[in-house]
DNA sequence: GATGACAGGTTTCATGATGGAACCAGTTGG
DNA sequence: CCAACTGGTTCCATCATGAAACCTGTCATC
């Protein structure tokens, strides 16, 4: 049986995983934050077949987390930019870059990281506040329905 | 062919896709956080079929984000329990959660969302701040190379 | 200490998703 | 006008997913 759509799950998080939670999407997101545009570009940089990346292509923008525009070249083509909910997805970008950046271990002799590009500095690592400024950890927090 | 391994990706994003980039292991990992132990649990919660969890629950702890522990309640079985490791995918359901709150819509009567548990009350946004705690958005990151 | 139910899987099989390669139409550069 | 490039589509083989049946060890009860 297909694999089960989990679009209309009360949890904020399933949703989420419903529509970006494969394979490709968000690296195709880290991409395009990274202002790449074209078609190319994106297979190119994430060596995936071109059939695939036309179809998650095409459910970004069906899903609003991409759209098409003219070509910024003045060429006939067109480019995949993100829109603002697309933008949205930075921190979870930045989130999953922290996590694999502690935990996994890179390639030697090539570690990656992201730093702020005003000053060249490290960046804090995410936290999460109260509205009082507490920082909360993953045992201070729960799910709770809200009218 | 077998989907690309990203294991060995230089950039730290892609090679957190690479272990927790699945279906189903976030929700397992949300689960979890939520005090989830067990088998069966899991399995009612997510309603995934046996087999798959069965192979997602190994990797997992293969990954070391989850880890067999006896069970509390004294009985011959076994739990799956958080890792530190594990616990710290926290803020990456955080970023999800706070995303799929503001975009996604959810199914009629029933929306959820996170607050301090202490309080009851709502959370801040996710915020990047550099060293210097500016604030970061999309454009003001980048990646590199360090040593 | 037999027995039936439950926890936690494994096996089998059908089906859907993935990926490589070949092909193709419109665009561009020369 | 022709060749190469962009951005796909189509076809096919293979892999992963999922439902259901089955199976083994544990627990609660009598």
């Amino acid at each position: 049986m297909r694999r089960k759509s989990l679009a209309g799950a009360v949890c904020p998080i399933a949703r989420s995983l419903d529509v970006i939670g494969d394979w490709w999407s968000l690296l195709i997101v880290r991409d395009a934050l990274r202002g790449m545009r074209r078609f190319s570009e994106f297979q190119k940089s994430l060596g995936v077949s071109k059939n695939i990346l036309t179809q998650r292509l095409r459910t970004l923008v069906a899903q609003g987390i991409l759209e098409l525009a003219p070509a910024t070249d003045g060429s006939a083509y067109r480019e995949y930019v993100l829109t603002a909910k697309g933008r949205d997805l930075f921190h979870v970008l930045v989130a999953l870059g922290q996590w694999g950046q502690e935990h996994l271990d890179p390639p030697a002799g090539s570690r990656l990281t992201m730093v702020d590009r005003a000053r060249g500095e490290p960046l804090r690592r995410l936290e999460l506040r109260a509205r009082d400024g507490r920082v909360l950890g993953p045992g201070d927090t729960i799910m709770t329905k809200i009218a």
